[in-house]
DNA sequence: ATGATATTTTTGTGATCACATAATTTTCGC
DNA sequence: GCGAAAATTATGTGATCACAAAAATATCAT
């Protein structure tokens, strides 16, 4: 049965740390529950609703709510109503495309910066990738995936692509998550390693072919999700994921 | 005399329409005047300073701020001061990187939609241009070319690039104005007749050259302004514009 | 029963207030 | 005079209320 309003949403609840502020806490929790896919596409999202379901203000959930609309996680209807974009297949490939354009390009202005400890750190982060990857634990393969590549291209201090970055993942990853909830058996090629050793090489060109690999791969284990395609907008079938 | 608040500031008053409602209105207001480089970089711009200016209340001021804030427009510091962010020499140099690898890729994946009404429509927009230039109206040079981008990219009915480069102008656009004002004369290679032409000719080879040297002449202008170097924090002079 | 209309409820926006904290000014010791 | 400390002011955040518009529900004519 689908959920019809939110009360039937089953979000997940991060604690709220002392010093988070009140608004902070609830943009997170709000972007990590759509990152998760926690959220069923098209439904509306409202103000009053997510306050009682979060025990707060409306206020800061109008906050949030907008800024998520700003940075394209949430879409602003005419009627005003707040709802999870629903994915098409021409969007999807866009995205994709976004994500190699921008993503190489920080991954290469990263590259003169780095230093042994950033090769440490990505490094550490990697395993725990693996780690997740054995308890199949897929939220934790996204996010943990995410904070890796961000650890790669904020190493150039002046690095201003990662919000940009930051809003396509937040575009694709709901439907990412809901696509890769079906798949089985999660296999993924490690090409952090590749981008590592590129990194230790300081080969412009095998970094670049490493971080479009491992978003083509992520791409690809979506395409290969039994019936995906009833997942985009007015295709439940047939249509190409070109 | 620099000013010292807000209420030293002549801030241009888009008259606000019957429809349009007061956040939108605060938005695109606050939007335009940074756009125009009217504001201060490293002034503190204040909720109720702004509301108090505009004659609202410190609602739409304060979801306005929070927006353009989300959109790199302005900064908020630590202590939750909100500023125009000052351009460094490394910034500036991202920035127009960035211009050029997400609005090449825009004009390539506008171009298959092209059709004769669009190149009608770029080619009045390129008229206005001119008529601006004429006119050394510096404001509207700048709004109206954006104009011609903007049709361009939106060609694409599937297009999802426009609000990462609209967020990479807004960044680039106080610094520009602030730079150009300084121009006696402006003169412009026109390479948006370059662009149509190569819409013409479905020549994305063309297209991406165009637009990748209409961006650069850009670049160029403001790298050409007698003491450039002050305006870039903390560069009095003598760095590199690389 | 059914579709149009009227009523009720829900929702987003704007306004105002309380409160904690950051900035500013004043006071005071020396 | 001058710097530190205290008092004052200004500011952002969160909460609550009023209001108009939209959605959902109820009513009614046919």
């Amino acid at each position: 049965m689908k959920p019809k309003n939110l009360a039937d949403f089953e979000l997940l609840i991060l604690e709220k740390s002392e010093a988070l502020k009140t608004n902070q806490w609830v943009y997170q929790l709000l972007r990590t529950n759509l990152l998760c896919g926690k959220i069923e596409p098209g439904l509306p999202l409202t103000i009053r609703g997510l306050a009682k379901a979060l025990n707060v203000s409306p206020m800061p959930v109008r906050e949030a709510l907008h800024r998520l609309a700003c940075e394209g996680a949430v879409e602003v209807k005419n009627n005003r109503r707040v709802i999870v974009p629903q994915m098409t297949v021409e969007k999807f490939h866009e995205l994709c495309e976004l994500r190699i354009l921008l993503e190489t390009h920080a991954a290469e202005g990263a590259l003169p910066y780095i230093r042994e400890q950033h090769i440490t750190k990505l490094q550490e982060i990697d395993a725990r990738i693996d780690s997740a990857i054995e308890r199949v634990d897929r939220v934790n393969i996204s996010l943990i995936n995410q904070e890796f590549h961000r650890t790669l291209y904020s190493a150039n201090p002046f690095q201003i692509s990662i919000p940009l970055i930051e809003s396509v993942w937040l575009q694709l990853g709901p439907f990412s998550q809901i696509a890769i909830a079906k798949l089985e058996k999660i296999y993924i090629v490690d090409r952090h390693v590749e981008a590592i050793n590129a990194l230790k090489q300081r080969s412009t060109f095998a970094l670049r072919r490493a971080i479009e690999a491992d978003i083509r791969d992520g791409i690809a284990s979506i395409k290969s999700v039994e019936g995906i395609h009833g997942y985009f907008e007015g295709n439940t079938h047939a249509q190409s994921l070109g």
